[in-house]
DNA sequence: TTGTGTTTTACGACCTCC
DNA sequence: GGAGGTCGTAAAACACAA
């Protein structure tokens, strides 16, 4: 079978994909990191998953022109269904993340809803706080969703938070991070390695669509320049990763 | 309610680097 | 050879229009 198959093959996976309300991320301690890279100054990681030093850099503050990306970020406050447990601990100082409650949903605030602009054709129908509306996956299965032969486990709001933030950080994550962040999350090294490629996809995906959009607008620009920056890459363990053909894009939707 | 389109996990194939 | 990269794809999960 599909599972045992996994299972053999990874201990660790779908191990525990529930939330975790005994992880103490310090989200209310999200002190700004530096920008590691020029192009990615508006991004502040939060230094309670700490270990790797780039984790507990100071200075710098969430960059607003980012906020209305990150949408995906705002209905993290007490009120969600992923941090229920822990009132207060998933929370962000800046104003642009409101923990404001949503009516009806009681995930996402009115606000911004009305205010962010559509990140795509797709979102113009989607609400872009889709993904956080989800609540967690069933318990009964262990956060498995299982039919037939094949199955995948929905990420709780806060494993996607973790790992966004982290990816907004560093589009590669290093063995430590990979670790940490496995461990932190309940997720195996192998499950967060993936998440990153499916992560850089999207990204690459997006940003081609994008590019595609501009260039029949516009003259295209050449792929790491314009609305995108080039960006350094941190590799986690091997240099030159990266196709000189790929530049490392920051998301379209953090610079627009 | 259902059909459809999109997004999200997860994998295999193939490649590069150490 | 192993680890990790991209690329392509499958399928579940999900949102929304009809």
């Amino acid at each position: 079978m599909y599972v045992s198959y996994l299972l053999d093959k990874d201990t660790s996976m779908y191990s525990n994909t529930v939330r975790h309300p005994g992880l103490n991320l310090n989200h209310q301690n999200f002190v700004p990191a530096p920008p590691q890279y020029s192009d990615f100054a508006g991004y502040h990681h939060v230094p309670g998953i700490n270990g790797d030093p780039h984790h507990n850099q100071p200075g710098g503050t969430w960059n607003p022109a980012y906020a209305p990306a990150r949408e995906d970020w705002h209905s993290y406050g007490p009120g969600a269904a992923t941090s229920s447990s822990n009132p207060g601990q998933i929370s962000f100082s800046p104003s642009d993340f409101n923990s404001v409650q949503p009516p009806g949903s009681g995930l996402l605030p009115p606000a911004i809803n009305s205010s962010v602009a559509p990140l795509s054709p797709n979102a113009q129908r989607r609400n872009p706080y889709e993904w956080m509306r989800r609540n967690a996956p069933p318990v009964s299965a262990g956060g498995k969703t299982r039919t037939k032969d094949k199955y995948r486990v929905v990420y709780t709001d806060h494993q996607r938070l973790e790992l966004e933030k982290e990816f907004h950080f560093s589009r590669y994550i290093t063995i430590r991070r990979k670790a940490e962040l496995a461990a932190t999350l309940g997720l195996s090294e192998r499950q967060v390695k993936i998440w990153f490629q499916n992560r850089r996809a999207k990204e690459r995906k997006v940003t081609k669509k994008k590019m595609q959009q501009s260039g029949q607008q516009a003259t295209p620009t050449p792929p790491g320049v314009g609305s995108t920056g080039t960006v350094g890459m941190v590799s986690s363990s091997s240099s030159g990763l990266v196709s000189p053909s790929l530049p490392m894009t920051i998301k379209e939707e953090f610079l627009s």
